[in-house]
DNA sequence: ACTCGCTGTCGAAGCGCTTCGACAACCTAT
DNA sequence: ATAGGTTGTCGAAGCGCTTCGACAGCGAGT
């Protein structure tokens, strides 16, 4: 293993110089700090990340925090991890994985030992133990979720509940009156997940606005569960023409289940999914839908934490505004009668 | 900050002693090492990790690295990853998280800088670049999936030869004798991910022994590819009875299109999955499938890592066998006419 | 010519922990 | 009673780096 006081030996130069190089903290002529990448790159040096920790009471380390679950759709946190490691490398941080497993304790872990210098969370529940440990904490932090109470936080999440408003708005557009909303897994609204709540919110609120019938049914997902959920829905609300769709592994099943019993999409009924542009354009039928940008989530929670640890930046909560493509699942309400 | 000295001295013991209660590495009286335990809690110490590091140059952390791609099934990814962070941690390892991007230089970083003590490494090709390094270096490493040269590499992986047989094997019992394998996207293939191949390889062989016609079509996934692929498929082999399917995102689709086209599952043409009992359970039709047991993969992967890092645990092969749950998409092949 | 203020470099002091050797205190076997 | 072995504790060295203050050297301003 090489050392720092070996590369400015074989340099003629003191290790603070190295140092210097290496931080660019202070000015260092062209000639030495030539010198010394060279001998960098001859020695093959590496510093030694523990030591850089411990001298500069900095790790360079971002935690994130994913939910153990895999009742919500895990391909969008999948995204969302990628995008946070790969952006948090072009700001010369690594991304230690917790998993949602220890809750609290992970937080106080990774905080008190100085592992990381900051963290992200995922999965933020309305009323989540970790917040108050967060509050009390000096140690950067950005949500990628919305609690219910955000003061002293910084959050970064798709607006769900101007999703919902467009959803219904889209479908109120077309004509339809009377609305479906096929949701999460039960589970999912009983431990109140604050964006199956807030997209719920926004459809409501806006159907009222509109005057529009809505019935919102939970779904676990799979053929299975959807057949009696989409049984139950035309049984209460025959009427039902809309279909606004937030579980992804519900989506596959609808269609399928909506074409065995002769209603065509979207000339009978339209369907909106609320799922990655992916799940939307590789469905049945091309899903009118608003994207989850798991991408822009990720990427922007770092660069939001990226400058706190540089002191600029403060607490704020970001509200990505969805957008709606229509593709080929809505269309007009079919005429009544 | 609490620090080792500031629990000393309350504890009114040296540091070493505390030290040595928390490592256990040398006997301390019952009483002293009451009495440190206090003074901890008391504190509210954490050690550092930095420092950890630094004296003892070990970091207690694994590199998980994940590959960027989405065009192998990502839920299986992120199963594994979870797998690796939740076995890591009951070993006392914390996981890092690397993305595929930076390839080898990833690997040189972290071996390099002492950042984590070993490394897993997933969606490995079957002559990666990174597998020089791997060897040539003296740390510990896991592979998920299987290179062309396994020497001096520990891999830990499906057996996807003997999944490709016992679809395949499974098939021919129940009489079937054309058999279409509808495989990964092209991309998959041409990068030569080990996995993909491997299965390729066992489905031919097996096919061979048993007399069978096997006709193998990559497919991206999605709709529209896998009416294109299923076309192209049953104008070659009109008579074809029997899909092998490895790429999840196909499933789906295929079952539609079979539907659609008036072949019944499992009356007119039986359909084997490779893929996670989660997507064989939930799809319309209850499939027969191999499951990929992604827990099983990270956990094992963790556990031999952990057992090369103390020591013991040799370079080996860890083949997973197999296994095949018949459900409901899978029957007799239709008496020919 | 003399001071002032840069610029570039160095030395030394830690950062908080692990670990080695030393050693006092005690127990056992002779 | 003495040598030898345990057991429990301590002090000090050092892991590889960052960072602060010091200062030599030099050009510019008066």
């Amino acid at each position: 293993m090489v050392t720092l006081a070996e590369v400015a030996q074989h340099a003629g130069v003191s290790a603070s110089t190295v140092s210097y190089v290496l931080s660019g903290k202070r000015s260092i002529s062209t000639n030495t700090r030539q010198r010394v990448e060279q001998s960098i790159r001859e020695l093959g040096y590496h510093p030694n990340a523990g030591a850089r920790a411990l001298a500069s009471s900095k790790s360079n380390i971002i935690a994130l925090m994913i939910p153990l679950r895999t009742d919500i759709y895990v391909p969008v946190m999948m995204e969302i991890a990628i995008a946070v490691a790969t952006t948090a490398r072009t700001h010369g941080y690594d991304v230690l994985l917790l998993t949602g497993e220890e809750g609290s304790d992970a937080v106080r872990r990774v905080t008190g030992s100085g592992l990381a210098d900051a963290m992200i969370l995922m999965d933020v529940e309305l009323d989540d133990e970790r917040l108050p440990l967060l509050r009390s904490t000096d140690q950067p932090s950005v949500l990628i979720g919305l609690p219910a109470d955000t003061s002293g936080l910084t959050c970064v999440d798709l607006d769900f509940a101007a999703t919902g408003a467009l959803c219904v708005e889209h479908l109120a557009m077309l004509g339809h009156r009377d609305i479906a909303v096929i949701g999460e897994a039960p589970a999912v609204y009983e431990r109140h997940t604050g964006f199956a709540e807030r997209t719920l919110d926004g459809l409501r609120y806006r159907a009222k606005e509109l005057g529009l019938r809505l019935l919102h049914r939970p779904c676990e997902g799979g053929y299975d569960a959807m057949a009696v959920t989409l049984a139950r829905v035309l049984d209460e609300r025959p009427g039902t023409t809309g279909f606004v769709v937030q579980n992804e592994s519900a989506v596959e099943p609808l269609l399928a289940l909506l074409r065995q019993q002769g209603r065509a999409v979207p000339e009978d009924v339209s369907v909106v999914a609320i799922c990655p542009d992916q799940v939307a354009v590789q469905a049945s039928v091309r899903l009118t839908s608003v994207a989850i940008p798991a991408q822009e989530m990720g990427r922007n929670a770092v660069e939001r934490l990226v400058a706190k640890l540089q002191g600029h930046g403060s607490d704020e909560v970001v509200l990505i505004a969805p957008e709606l493509t229509v593709r080929a699942s809505t269309g007009p309400a079919p005429t009544a009668s």
